[in-house]
Formats: C-alpha cells, sequence, structure tokens
DNA sequence: TTGAAAGCGCTAACAT
DNA sequence: ATGTTAGCGCTTTCAA
C-alpha cells in the first residue's frame, strides 16, 4: 500500500487554478508579482491537491540542493564514545533545519572510504559540505578542495596550504587563506587549566595529552606549556604523557605518570574521557582527589563530569554551539557570496577564516 | 575558488567517445547490450573527462534517488546521553554506502518537526525511510504511513493499529501487520537479567524501570515480571520503582528502593545509565556490591558498563547490527519488491513483521 | 547493438 | 501581472 502514488504537479496545480504553471511556480517560491487574489487560488488548489514539489525537478534547472554534506571521519575517533558527535549534529540540524536544508550524512571508515566521499562532493549532489577532518595528515581535505565544493571544517584542520599547495602548484595563490573552520580556544582552555592548578598552589601539574595527530590535542598541549614555560623550574619533561583521548588511555598514562613522577600534584587530562581514567588510577593508588591530586578535564560531557567521583572540574566548550555556527557559516557563504571562498590576498584581519568559540572553566570537585 | 565548476555532461561524454547518449547512458548504468569495444572506449571518455551523472536528472527520470531518510525522535530521548544512536547509524551508514545509497538525516525538536518531517517523506525525495519512534502515541508512525513511504521501525512501535485505523474507518484491512520494525528482544533479555539474579540465590530482586512510554521499558518490565511471577512470595510490587534511563534516574529510583525494601539483595535496571545512578546510590549507602546487592544492568553500553565501579554485569544487545539490519530489510523491501509491505491477510508465520534480535548476557564483577 | 527522440517536473527568460 | 517556451541532464521506448 505504501504504492508510491504519483503525487501531483505543478501542471495539475495551475489546471486547478486555471492558471499557468509559471503562476503557480512563482505562488510556491514566494508569489512575488501574483496578484492576490489569484495566488490565494493557487495556493487553495495547491492545498486541495497536496501538491508538494518536485526536488529533483527544481535541482535540475535551479542547480540547487539546499542539502548540505556532513563528512565525518570515524574510524578510531571519539565519535562513538561520547556524546561529542550527537551534539554537533544537533546544532547542525537545527540550523540547517530553520533554513530548510537537508542534511546529508556521510560517515567514512577509513581511506577506502575517502574516494566514495569525494566523488559524492564532486558530483553536486550538494551545495557544500561541513567536514570534521579529524587528523592530521588526512588526505580529504586535499580531496574536498579538488572536489571544490564550498566546505566549511569542524576543528582546525591540518592543512598546511603553503607546503601542501606547492606541492600541487598552486604556490602562488596563498590557498591556506580559504581554508573555513570552527574551532573552540583549545590553546586558550588549556592555559586557563593550568593556571587554575597553578593557582590552586600546585607545584608538580603534570598533562595527559590527547592524541597528538589532533590538531585539538596539539592545541592543548601548547597551551599547558604556555603556562608551565612561566613557572620556574616546572618545565620537567616528564610531567607530560601522551595518550589518546580514551578512558583507558588515561588510566595508562595516569599509571606511567605515577611511575615516573609520583610526586604529581596536579594532572590536566587533555580531555573528560581521559580524566575520568585518570581518576580511577589515582583512587587506585590511593591519592585523594583533589586533596592529593588535583585533576582538570577538558570538554565538559557533562553526563561524564558530572559522574565521576568526584565531579570534575573541567574547560567547558559549547558543542552544539559551533555545529549551529559551522552550518550558518556554509550556508552564508552559499547564499551570500564567496564567504566560503578566500579573502583577497592581503586582506587585513582575516587570516586564517577560521572562527575561535571561548571556553570556560567549570569549577566542580577535582580541583 | 570552489566555484561550482560545471560538471561534465552524458552529452561531453557521448561527444568525445562519438556514440550517442543512449549509450553512455548504458555504460555507466552496468553496460548492458553494449559491445566491448565501445563500452571501453565510453568508460575512457568518462575517466577522463571525470564524468559523474547528475543525480537530480536521474531521478526526475527514474523516480529513484538512492537515498534513505533516517529519522530520529530527538527531544527527551537518550538520543544524546548515550552512544547508543551513534553506533546505531553507523551500522546503517555501513549497510546503505554499501548500496550506493545516501541517508539522509532528519532530527526532530518535538511536535512541531513532525509536520516538516512528514511533508518532507511525502515530498517523495527518498525512497525510504527508517524511524526511531521512541514514544508511545507518537503521532510520527500515522503521519508517516500516511505520507506512503515504505518504512522500517527501529523499536517496536507502539502501534496498536487495529485500534488506531479503526479510528480512521480502515479498520479491515489488518494494517498493523504492515509494520516492518527491528528490536532486540527486550523481554527475553530481561527475563535472562532475573534469573541470573535469582540463580545467585538472591530473594529479594527489585526492578528500576525505564521511562514507561517507551516499549523498551514496558518489555523490560514484563519480563522481570514473567521471571519474578514464578518465584513464590516474591511479587511484591513495592519492588518495582519507575525510572527514565537516566543516571539521575537510577539515583533516585535505587534511594526510594532502599528506603521502601532495605531487605533488596538484587537489582535489574532497565540499562546500564540506571544502573550507574544505582550503583553510586548503593555504594553511598554503605552496600557492597555484588554482596550485599547484586546489580544487573541492560545494553552494555561498553564504554559505561566496563567503566563502573564494579564494572557491571548487563544485558548485551548488538545495537549496531540493528542498525545494519533495519537498512538491509528496507533496502531488500525496495528493490525485492513488496517486502516492507504487509503480507496478504492470512499469510502465516507474519503476524507482526517485527525483526528481534537475541541479546546475550554479559557477565561482568557487579552480579 | 546502436541511435533518435520524447519526455521526467520544474524554473527562468522572454513575450504579451 | 501573467502566459509561453525553451531547456536543465538523464533514461527509455522505439526505430533502424
Amino acid at each position: 500500500m505504501p504504492e508510491a502514488v504519483s503525487r501531483p504537479t505543478l501542471e495539475a496545480v495551475a489546471a486547478r487554478a486555471g492558471v499557468s504553471r509559471a503562476t503557480v511556480s512563482r505562488v510556491v517560491n514566494g508569489g512575488d508579482g501574483v496578484r492576490e487574489p489569484l495566488a490565494e487560488r493557487v495556493r487553495r488548489a495547491v492545498e486541495e491537491l497536496g501538491y508538494v514539489p518536485n526536488q529533483a525537478a527544481r535541482s535540475l534547472v535551479t542547480r540547487r540542493h539546499d542539502a548540505v554534506a556532513v563528512v565525518i571521519a570515524e574510524p578510531e575517533s571519539r565519535v562513538f564514545a561520547d556524546p561529542f558527535f550527537a551534539l554537533q549534529l544537533r546544532g547542525i540540524s537545527k540550523e540547517l533545519t530553520a533554513h530548510d536544508n537537508q542534511l546529508v550524512l556521510l560517515l567514512t571508515e577509513g581511506r577506502a572510504d575517502h574516494a566514495r566521499v569525494a566523488r559524492y562532493l564532486a558530483g553536486g549532489h550538494v551545495d557544500g559540505a561541513l567536514v570534521f577532518s579529524l587528523h592530521l595528515d588526512d588526505p580529504l581535505p586535499g580531496l574536498i578542495r579538488d572536489a571544490g565544493v564550498p566546505t566549511v571544517f569542524g576543528g582546525r584542520p591540518d592543512w598546511d596550504e603553503d607546503t601542501r599547495a606547492a606541492d600541487r602548484g598552486h604556490a602562488g595563490e596563498e590557498a591556506g587563506r580559504g581554508v573555513v573552520y570552527v574551532d573552540c580556544d583549545n590553546r586558550g582552555g588549556a592555559r586557563t587549566a593550568v593556571r587554575h592548578l597553578v593557582g590552586l598552589g600546585r607545584s608538580r601539574v603534570a598533562h595527559i595529552t590527547g592524541a597528538l595527530d589532533q590538531t585539538s590535542a596539539v592545541d592543548r598541549l601548547d597551551g599547558y606549556r604556555d603556562v608551565m614555560a612561566g613557572v620556574p623550574g616546572e618545565c620537567d619533561p616528564r610531567l607530560v604523557v601522551e595518550s589518546d583521548f580514551t578512558p583507558a588511555g588515561g588510566e595508562r598514562a595516569m599509571r606511567e605518570l605515577l611511575d615516573r613522577c609520583p610526586d604529581v600534584d596536579a594532572v590536566f587530562a587533555a580531555n573528560d574521557l581521559t580524566a575520568l581514567g585518570a581518576l580511577r588510577v589515582l583512587r587506585a593508588s590511593g591519592r585523594r582527589v583533589p586533596e592529593d591530586v588535583a585533576v582538570v578535564g577538558f570538554d565538559d560531557m557533562v553526563p561524564v563530569a558530572e559522574q565521576t567521583d568526584p565531579p570534575l572540574t573541567t574547560v567547558r566548550q559549547d558543542i552544539e554551539e559551533m555545529g549551529r555556527l559551522m552550518a550558518r557559516l556554509l550556508l552564508r557563504g552559499l547564499s551570500g557570496g564567496r564567504d566560503t571562498e578566500p579573502p583577497a590576498a592581503g586582506t587585513p584581519g582575516t587570516a586564517g577564516r577560521g572562527v575561535i568559540l571561548p571556553t570556560t572553566l567549570i569549577r566542580r570537585a577535582s580541583a
């Protein structure tokens, strides 16, 4: 019974309203230049027939799709481990919906899928793309660039355009300026976290990093170093342990840390999940938090941070807002004109084309 | 520079290969009935020009879109609290990708969006829909049914067709038979959990329910009752506390439970998040788990269940597989013919049209 | 086996 | 202000 009932066409509506197809089209698309009584007749006909425009036919002529692709590189990412992804998507979805755009979700599972995604984007099925390019050296940005689709990245892509473009012979174009992205202030947030710890009087502040093939992890590490560089005698490199954003990784790192520096009295973990693992190991080792060791996380994944023992002090970023903003930037670029394109070379104040959202420290009990 | 570069058309390929558009079309679509040397010429031309078919033009004539909508009713759901959603989506995505179908994501925020979704589905933009109808009395199933789009539901919808259809005057059609859905064996899984607890020698087994406006919660409660009904003198209704699938809800329920029945020695929680909350309250109350009170969860959200203290014994369902299966059923129905439609009235063995996936008990330390 | 031609449903000039 | 018309790029009869 869900037999694809053939929907009424413009033609049918026109016939019913006793006007031409063009007139119906005008009314359906906003109705400028159609006198009210006529427009009303058309609207009634549309209503009665339950007419819905055929998007394929429309796209064929307008070359717009009112659809945006969201590309998420999933493998080995935390995408499926925490609600990050879902929140981001919610923000994007809200914004797209508000502008009558559809969200086409492209999940990729490793290199093999890159070609598929590139082909899809190049195929002109969507008006633009929102890409979460999570890893350094990801070929996706390059492929997307070549596909020529307006794109906004989630998280600063490690796209050293100057270098790569040169490899391709685009060196003179300053193409790096063209990358639009939205990210949170990873470095600044990290500074805030570490300063907080230092301000608590801690003198042996460690950092458990995230996966260092992601810019967010690198930036947070940089922020940590920014502050520690200013603390006399505190640049002990053993206080930095590399990890991977997961609870298990956090446990491992914390164990190593306790091993190397039993006198550690504070830990800045690259994200909440890492902090979770660290907390567990600290407890198991008999340390009290925050009395013996203070801990700060990053992200403020509320369901995680509020449920740890003790509740986690952490750096909050507004993930849903990031998603919304990405979508907004893209749509603006699509309609407004060349907003997702590089500014004229030398335009002041636009270098980078990145939008950085602020972070805030959420104080709970762990530090 | 991402200027929507006008892509080559069939025409261009035809010209280059020195054949007609029809021939190119044939080759592009599988190449039956085209002699090899010619086909090869065409393929080369496609390659050289980087030709990608225009999906809009194709859809316009074929009326297929190779796209499937995934509808997720988000408000008040746990969709953004645990990785359930992401896993489901991954399974769906894999299956769709394997069949060259796109995934259009429709997130809804309450009633207001229902009309939008219904309109979209009715608009014939997609070939079918996968719908997560999470709540009893959700109007979505009805709207979708009216939209006439082949649909597979995730989780048994509370769609008492006999009743509703009657309301609409379809009573004679046995329409309820037409609902295709995929779910896990909530009731059986609950039975397994409770039996395990009883088998441990526990005599005061409580149940903290999920949100009872979702069939999964109701089914798990039923499973609990199935077993408890067989345990002499164990039908104490005070052992059942209603909750909502959240950690906070689990805490609240556990507190009430301890209040009402301080002698409780086992808890079957409706999901892992609930169990998490319960564990916390139990610990705070000085009870040891599992010595004093054994706890079993449901879902096996690995990141949660493995990280609780003690690690959680729980009923596992294969969420990703559910997603994959939903997609498979839908695609099969779309191509194979009328598979998503109701079987002829009276067809034996097909009543319900639901596919129920098995669950397994994962033993960890909490029970 | 291959080509010619007729649309699919819609928008956007261009006429009126 | 409204109607007429020419395609958008593709698939699909129907002829050759």
